[in-house]
DNA sequence: TCCTACAATGGACATTGTCTAAGTCAAGCC
DNA sequence: GGCTTGACTTAGACAATGTCCATTGTAGGA
């Protein structure tokens, strides 16, 4: 049993079969899937789990705050279950590949008030690109 | 006349009146418009421009590198005609308004090697997110 | 002016995501 | 263990965004 399902159900979380599977789905490091291809997981345990549940579920980890929503291409969402620990995405602009990282440096503090506009900073997200190993001995 | 007219057409883009159109659509700054926006700009000055031509045409300005691709949210894509000073974008998490930003940092330095996966690392996107002041006095 | 390659058109299609009405079931209660 | 009930799931229609293709139009050079 995952730290996640026992937190979710911790939580009162009405637990079913198809959000069991879903939530085993998304469980790993560097972990980052798109809905489809959740469903498309899900389905080889469940065969019979639809779409709209799969969605529905992962908009609700996400409300939760047990998943994070990534948006590295301009396709589809992505879902990181590491959401418990900060960091930031390397993408290979290439074959698409993500890596979590932890850069050193606080981008919130580099933003002067300026240059702000009156805003409210909540979140920062940062978003390396390049071309991994793999692709590049390709 | 603008100045991206004016290098478009020295690079050989060949002129017409939807090419000028959109180009003209995208002029000034803190312009982040959706590719539907453009559309909708575009067929106000030239009522029979497609779909398709817009989307084609921000296509090739974005392949000239003339205008950037940015997607603050995970709806459309937006295109930024601002490509030649690097910058970031801060996002209202409420009413969606974007501003272009300049911090001082370099995020790049920030990210060590043992964090870097051997990947070559080409580009970096900032996406500041908060809420703006009009959404905060509302 | 005429040609020709390149551009524009519009409509079908693809992908991703949302919504709804109806059926199903987990969990509490007896 | 068997009800009850409200939350969950389902299938499919729909929406938003973007892509593709065959056909038609035209910018710019000869």
């Amino acid at each position: 049993m995952s730290d996640l399902l026992e937190r979710l159900r911790g939580r009162g979380w009405r637990m079913t079969a198809q959000r069991r599977v879903v939530a085993e789905v998304l469980d790993g490091d560097h972990v980052h899937l798109t809905a489809d291809e959740v469903h498309a997981r899900a389905v080889e345990r469940l065969p019979e789990i639809s779409r709209a549940t799969v969605y529905n579920t992962l908009g609700e980890l996400v409300t939760l705050g047990e998943v994070l929503e990534v948006s590295t291409d301009r396709r589809a969402k992505r879902y990181d279950p590491n959401a418990h620990r900060p960091h930031h995405h390397l993408v290979c602009a290439q074959c698409g590949a993500i890596r979590d990282v932890h850069p050193s440096g606080d981008p919130l503090a580099d933003l002067p008030a300026t240059e702000r506009f009156g805003f409210t900073i909540s979140d920062v997200e940062v978003t390396y690109r390049g071309v991994c190993p793999n692709c590049a001995s390709a």
